[in-house]
RNA sequence: GGCCACGUGGCGGAGUGGUUACGCAGCGGACUGCAAAUCCGCGUACGGGGGUUCGAUUCCCUCCGUGGCCUCCA
């Protein structure tokens, strides 16, 4: 490599679950740093609990860009098109089409309100972003790595990962197998050999998809949900990579199964050397769900609030601590957002300033990196601001819009207004406070809210 | 029940073994004929109780509270 590409850089340190401690990130090639990131099921409006790992995952994509190069970043960010829920919905929408066509309908259409609420939120789009239903070649041959090698079993038309066959199963989330196995609530099927035995393929009912299963059963089946990541993260980031992110929900089962079987088809000590997971989301102070009726999509959202303001919201609590989505951080967001797009300089090159850097290269500290916004808006030049801003993924753009949106329409006559400044000027002059005030009133009345500058001139904007 | 997080000033939210986070709101001041805008300044916080320490918000124990996972879930 010609001299250090990272001479200058901040160290990179990231929270890793597997170690639960801060550590420096050293990748396993600087030249193609590899991340996979849990993507979304498809089929229904993405919520704004959805929205957060997509954004603090792009926060991490942006920042290694910038510390390794934009071309030594591989960000795998997958679609999952195979699911119980999607059938349930195609079924539900589309009663008259064959099952099959009504799930393309369903995921097609899932996915590209998804990547229009993305695209709002200031998002990138990751380097690769594989659907689970083109790799079921994949799922399928690690299926038979892991039958050849005694980690998995067929039975009745399923096949089954054994959890006891691997010793160390549990390390990410830090549950020893034997109280797993005692506090476990699920209901065993019988055909598992034990309880906490895991699917990795079943056989696909009437009328549901299916592909030809592997392990020599016959009848068609489908994936298991665990075993796509673990197909799509070998085959774009092959058998270890650097970071595996995701909500905090998913460490257990579904990473602790991708690491089982990745691991064990590969007979590697590792999957991803570094797991991070978000916290959670809370509306309102309370758990989102719909039976509470505060389940809210990133689409309801963005009719009321530039998605500039949903990042910067998002961002300000750290990605690792719980977070209260509410309607006064917004307000809160929105302010600061405007306060600094009207001290920054239009059109900057995207440039992190270097105490912004630093915060981030100490495991995402984004509302440190915020304070430092603040601290450049006051005292750093515009230009090192709407840099920033623009590394950090913001755009001025929706915001004025949306500010220009929710501006009270002016009905006035502008010649009419100029015409009343002159004669409050001409008032002032004469000291006739009393005139100065009723016309200052009259034109607020209408809408126009004046200032007297200190340059003795007096102009007008929008009231507000 | 088991496991894992979290509890910071009115609110949001970083961080640290001993000096200021930062933002919003509030208050005071400057400026102004009065305002608006702007600028300056101010509050003195770390759930309760023990312990370690010269010293703890920061480490340890414990209690209380909140949330999450253990079943699909970001």
């Amino acid at each position: 490599m010609p001299g250090d590409v990272r001479a200058g850089l901040p160290e990179l340190k990231l929270y890793n679950t597997l170690t639960r401690t801060k550590e420096s990130f050293a990748p396993i090639d600087p030249a193609s740093v590899r991340m996979y990131v849990c993507g979304p099921t498809v089929y229904d409006f993405a919520h704004i609990g959805n929205a957060r790992p997509v954004i603090v995952f792009d926060l991490l994509y942006r920042l290694l860009r910038h510390l390794y190069g934009v071309d030594h970043v591989r960000y795998v960010r997958n679609i999952t098109d195979v699911d119980d829920k999607i059938n349930a919905r195609a079924a539900a929408e589309h009663p008259g089409l064959p099952l099959n066509e009504a799930i393309a309908r369903v995921t097609f259409a899932t996915e590209a309100q998804f990547h229009d609420d993305l695209e709002a939120l200031g998002v990138l789009h990751p380097d690769v972003e594989p659907r689970a239903t083109e790799h079921i070649a994949e799922m399928r041959t690690l299926i038979e790595k892991l039958v050849a090698s005694g980690h998995a079993y067929v039975a009745e038309d399923h096949v089954l990962f054994s959890v006891p066959s691997m010793p160390d199963y549990g390390a990410l989330s830090r549950r020893p197998l034997d109280e797993m196995i005692a506090g476990a609530r699920v209901d065993v099927a019988p055909y598992k050999r034990d309880a906490m035995d895991f699917v990795l393929w079943k056989p696909s009912k009437e009328g549901e998809p299916g592909w030809p299963s592997p392990a020599g059963i016959a009848p068609l089946g489908r994936p298991g949900w665990h075993i796509e990541c673990s197909a799509m993260s070998w085959r774009h980031l092959g058998e270890t990579f650097d970071i595996h992110g995701g909500g905090i929900d998913l460490i257990f089962p579904h990473h602790e199964n991708e690491i089982a079987q990745s691991r064990c088809a590969f007979h590697s000590g590792v999957m991803a050397h570094t797991w991070m997971h978000n916290g959670f989301l809370q509306v309102e102070g309370e758990k989102m769900s719909k039976s509470l009726g505060n389940f809210i999509t990133i689409r309801q959202l963005l009719a009321d609030w530039p998605g500039d303001v949903l990042r910067l919201n998002m961002l300000r609590t750290h990605y690792r601590q719980p977070i209260d989505w509410t309607l006064k951080g917004l307000e809160e967001s929105a302010k600061a957002l405007e306060q600094f797009f009207d001290a920054a300089a239009p059109d900057a090159y995207p440039r992190p300033a270097p105490a912004v850097l630093e915060a981030l290269a100490d495991d995402l500290n984004t509302p440190k990196a915020i304070a430092e916004l603040h601290a450049l808006k006051d005292h750093a030049g515009k230009k090192a601001l709407g840099g920033t801003l623009a590394f950090l993924g913001f755009t001025d753009g929706p915001l004025r819009a949306w500010q220009a949106a929710k501006a009270p329409a002016l009905d006035v006559d502008l010649t009419m207004v100029e015409a009343r400044i002159a004669e409050r000027i001409e008032a002032r002059r004469n000291r006739d406070w009393a005139a100065s005030d009723r016309i200052r009133d009259e034109l607020l009345a209408l809408g126009v809210a004046l200032k007297d500058n200190k340059d003795g001139t007096t102009t007008w904007e929008p009231k507000r």
